[in-house]
RNA sequence: GGGCGAUUAGCUCAGAUGGUUAGAGUACUUGCUUGACAUGCAAGGGGUCACUGGUUCGAUCCCAGUAUCGCCCACCA
């Protein structure tokens, strides 16, 4: 066979996810491993999903909330916990219903032409045909949801629960129906919750208008970022404490252009040193002016349509659109001589958060829920600690916004969604009902001739129940006993206001306990240049894709290990080799194992104590540390932390050592009993550290290990999740092993530097400082002779120097390599004075801090002895390699 | 305007009641087809821990300020 062969061959023993994931999937649904079991006895352990929006396949911050949750339920699993993770989907009333109307819109229609029904029908479809592959890319991420209580918010489950809530609130005088201002998107011809609102900065304009005081020839010159709006003044206000405008308080000015007459006002919210002192009163399309002409009992004049084109209030300019009707009002004053002067200003203005266009502040009648009260509660649960965000910080971020908590308005004039569930009679007269209501409950009006309220509520109106109307609320539910509150609710930041914090206040008013007792805020996705991964920017990364090329486990890890506690990953496409490399590792080595393994079934769950070697004990210290690390990472919600703890100690410490010290130098050999042992118990426990995060090679080699038939009963899903009760932990021995490296490495540096080929053994000389070392390195030659190539061991507390050899000093011990004919005299000369040059600048720090009388003074005990060591260790080291220098300049 | 976070190797990030020779992954350089693994092994180079002060015997770590970046909140007409 040629060597091109030969290495093709070799690319064939790497892992194959796609021939492993699906298989595996489908048999742990086959045997229902992810259901919840109501009438269990084991302590639950639940989690509701961030339910995503139908409107977007997942992304790749999707893959990542939801690993995660796949993460802390598995482990829970595993750990006993019955375990219920509800999946489901958000029906995502004004995002939906924007990209249906946009389809329509290419074929020509509108919803309107289309009709209520039948553009719901289609909604619909389109929604569930989105559903399905959203659920679907969660499956092939891994996700062990309980698919048999997959919910979505349009469900009449759920239906019922929002119709209950609301006719609940309303009852309890705190939903209301107002005129108010609200932030009108022109586009999606709706109003938005003030929490949808993004504020965007803009380069825009001042502008300075001139009014007219009737009588006089005096003007008033009022400052405006939205010269359109003039349209719809109607008063002027100043400050009641401004002594420049005292006297004109009480008189008329003329609006410019409609000539309207406008009464000058005096109000506490003006601001004298701002601008000019004088503001315009527009109460139909600005939040101040509004609570100004309610004190002042002003007329409020509406002068857009619901698209944002100008109405008939607005005279000459009505049809025009906002932005054309502001040119032309601005070209109209100028000509008229009432445009003093405009200048650059940066404002911030709101956004539609779905549809990006700028929102306009707008007086309707909607419906709005009273907060005040549903939120203090939630803030007691935070402040009380009740309810833990992690990272912690998060929790001032949510304070802040409770405590400052406005209204919610919850009416929408959408399709898609949940219709407000409020009747009315002809004569207007208004009945709140969770259903049509009944002759009884309409006494004198026919219940047939009721009409329902046109608009639907605000998506999150159904997302704030989630975790309890999943359950079945408002039913008394088995799955609500069981499984609420949840424990976990997983998400990024952008969320904690629309949904996590109406969530808990939820909880309280209507189960009257928190939702979940943990807030894991993880980081958002950015792409490789940090840009946060968005459709519309077209930087996302699909993670289907990144499954077919790397696979799931390898998606999962590679993101965890990213995601930073609290901070943004950057994710670039490579970004994945990472998992996909590790996973690999951990597939090789177990195949070493399975290699040395007898034909009978191995031993995975215990060590026999009494036939362990030192390197035996060493991993065995090693594994119960790595447990313990990682169990308190889990503690502490740091995910990332755990992942990489294990990472290190699989590749390290189990790959990089012991499977290379207990690996027997000859091929083909067997590995000591006790040692394969002690490897496939540590393998075992590897294979379940990992589970949680990488479920399906570990569960492949899980089985392989056992050498089971695919079709029996054996899983890790269900645990034992590993625990340390420290038996083997030994410091000690820790140390002694850091010493044999130290050997091993010096070795190692020595032959690379000085070029020695890897396949020419050498002898190794080690002259101790004790003689505990010697016997440390004599009774193990056999395990690390091929790690460092060494032929024969000499040790000696004054072993002599060999003739020609290199030379490596390390605390407490030197190392000489006698390389005869192919040191290069240049290279071990640079190569000691660099070494020589690093410890005496050590020494000298450490000699500093010695000679500083007041640090002896005032250091404890224990630092000065560790100072002194450290002295004595570079002093010592210096002189050695000093000695070794003279020697070779004698070459 | 207010608040929060970040600033450590080329890049992405760890780090510690304040005393460690400041680490990892990746990228880079060198050597290696070694009977688990080239998706690998071994070795190497690379850092005034953003800046300025303060506290301290000692600060990358604590405090204050500055700068830069990012995010959130806010009725600056």
């Amino acid at each position: 066979m040629s060597k091109g062969n030969q290495s093709t061959s070799k690319k064939s023993v790497a892992y194959s996810p796609a021939d492993v994931e699906d298989g595996l999937y489908a048999r742990w649904l086959n045997r229902n491993y992810f259901h919840g079991r109501v009438d269990s006895t084991k302590e639950a352990y639940s989690i509701v999903i961030p339910p995503p929006n139908v409107t977007d396949v997942l992304h790749l911050g999707h893959a990542l909330n939801n690993t995660i949750q796949d993460i802390l339920i598995r482990k829970h699993r595993m750990q006993g916990y019955e375990v219920e993770w509800v999946p489901g989907a958000d029906h995502a009333g004004i995002a939906t219903q924007v990209i249906v109307e946009k389809q329509l819109k290419k074929e020509g229609l509108t919803r309107r032409e289309l009709g209520r029904e039948k553009f719901h029908q289609r909604t619909s479809a389109w929604a569930s045909r989105n559903k399905e592959i959203i659920l679907g890319q969660l499956k092939k991420v891994g996700c062990s949801c309980d698919w048999e209580r997959t919910r979505f918010t349009l469900d009449e489950g759920l239906s019922r629960a929002v119709a209950q809530v609301f006719t609940h609130l309303y009852k309890k005088g705190w939903i209301y129906r107002g005129n108010r201002i609200v932030n009108w998107c022109p586009s999606c011809q709706t109003p938005l919750s003030d929490d949808e609102v993004e504020h965007e900065t803009f380069d825009g304009r001042l502008w300075y208008i001139k009014y007219k005081v009737k009588g006089s020839d005096e003007y008033l010159t009022v400052a405006t970022t939205r010269p359109e709006t003039m349209l719809g003044d109607t008063a002027l206000a100043v400050s009641p404490k401004d002594s420049r405008y005292k006297k004109l308080v009480g008189k008329t000015a003329i609006l410019p252009i409609l000539e309207r007459e406008l009464p000058i006002i005096a109000d506490a919210f003006v601001d004298p040193e701002f601008g000019t002192g004088v503001v315009k009163v527009t109460p139909a399309h600005d939040p101040n002016d509004f609570e100004i002409a309610r004190r002042h009992d002003l007329a409020e004049i509406n002068i857009l349509n619901t698209d944002g084109t100008l109405n008939e209030n607005a005279g000459k300019f009505k049809g025009l659109d906002r932005y054309a009707g502001r040119k032309q009002v601005v070209e109209e004053l100028e000509r008229k001589g009432l445009l003093e002067k405009s200048e650059k200003y940066e404002l911030s203005v709101g956004t539609c958060y779905r549809c990006k266009n700028v929102v306009e502040p707008y007086l309707s009648e909607q419906w709005f829920v009273k907060m005040s009260e549903l939120a203090k509660p939630a803030i007691d649960a935070v402040t009380g600690g009740r309810i833990r965000f992690h990272p912690d910080y998060w929790a001032k971020t949510y304070l802040h916004w409770m405590e400052n908590i406005r209204d919610w308005c919850i009416s929408r004039q959408l399709w898609w969604g949940h219709r407000i569930p409020v009747w009315y009679a002809e004569d207007g007269t208004m009945f709140v009902s969770v259903d049509r209501p009944t002759a009884e409950q309409c006494r004198g009006y026919d219940p047939g001739s009721l009409v329902q309220d046109e608009n639907v509520l605000d998506t999150w109106f159904s997302s704030w129940l989630w975790p309890f109307s999943v359950m079945g609320w408002p039913d008394k539910t088995p799955e609500l006993t069981k499984f609420y509150p949840t424990r976990v609710l997983s998400t990024a930041s952008e969320i904690i206001f629309l949904w996590v914090a109406r969530m808990v206040m939820a909880g309280y008013e209507f189960m009257g306990q928190a939702p979940f007792s943990d807030v894991y805020i993880h980081g958002t996705v950015r792409d490789a240049n940090g840009i946060k991964m968005s459709k519309s920017l077209g930087n996302g990364i699909d993670p289907l894709e990144i499954i077919d090329k790397y696979g799931a486990d390898a998606l999962r890890i590679s993101l965890v290990l990213a995601t930073p506690d609290g901070q943004d990953p950057w994710i670039g496409r490579n970004s994945f080799e990472v998992g996909r490399n590790f996973v690999n590792k951990l597939h090789q080595v177990s195949r070493f194992i399975m290699m040395r393994l007898p034909g009978k079934p191995p031993v995975i769950d215990r060590v026999d104590d009494s036939d362990l070697l030192m390197f035996d004990r060493w991993i065995l210290s090693r594994l119960e540390r790595t447990i313990e690390t990682v169990n308190e990472a889990f503690a502490d919600f740091r995910l990332s932390a755990a992942a990489k703890t294990l990472y290190n100690f699989v590749w390290n410490d189990y790959c990089s050592w012991y499977i290379e010290l207990i690996k027997p130098d000859t091929p083909g050999a067997s590995v000591r009993e006790g040692s394969l042992n002690v490897a496939t118990y540590v393998l075992n426990q590897i294979l379940r550290l990992l589970h949680p995060f990488v479920p399906f090679v570990t569960e492949r080699i899980y089985f392989d290990l056992l050498n089971v038939a695919d079709d029996c009963d054996t899983t890790l899903m269900f645990g034992p999740w590993p625990t340390s009760d420290g038996r083997h932990r030994d410091e000690a021995l820790e140390r002694e092993l850091e010493q044999i490296q130290a050997v091993v490495s010096a070795v190692r540096t020595i032959r690379s530097e000085l070029d020695v080929s890897p396949a020419k053994k050498s002898d190794l000389y080690v002259r101790v400082k004790d003689p505990a070392l010697a016997r440390l390195l004599e009774d193990h030659i056999e395990y690390f002779r091929s790690l460092a190539r060494v032929e024969r061991l000499y040790t000696g507390v004054d072993l002599k120097k060999p003739s020609l050899s290199a030379s490596a000093v390390i605390s407490g011990a030197e190392v000489f390599v006698p390389l005869a004919g192919l040191i290069d005299v240049e290279v071990e000369k640079g190569r000691l004075e660099k070494e020589l040059d690093n410890i005496k600048t050590h020494l000298e720090k450490t000699s500093k801090k010695l000679a500083n009388a007041d640090f002896l003074a005032n250091a404890p005990p224990e630092v000065i002895e560790r100072e002194k060591a450290k002295k004595q260790d570079f002093q010592e080291r210096v002189e050695k390699i000093n000695k070794n220098l003279e020697q070779i300049l004698g070459w």
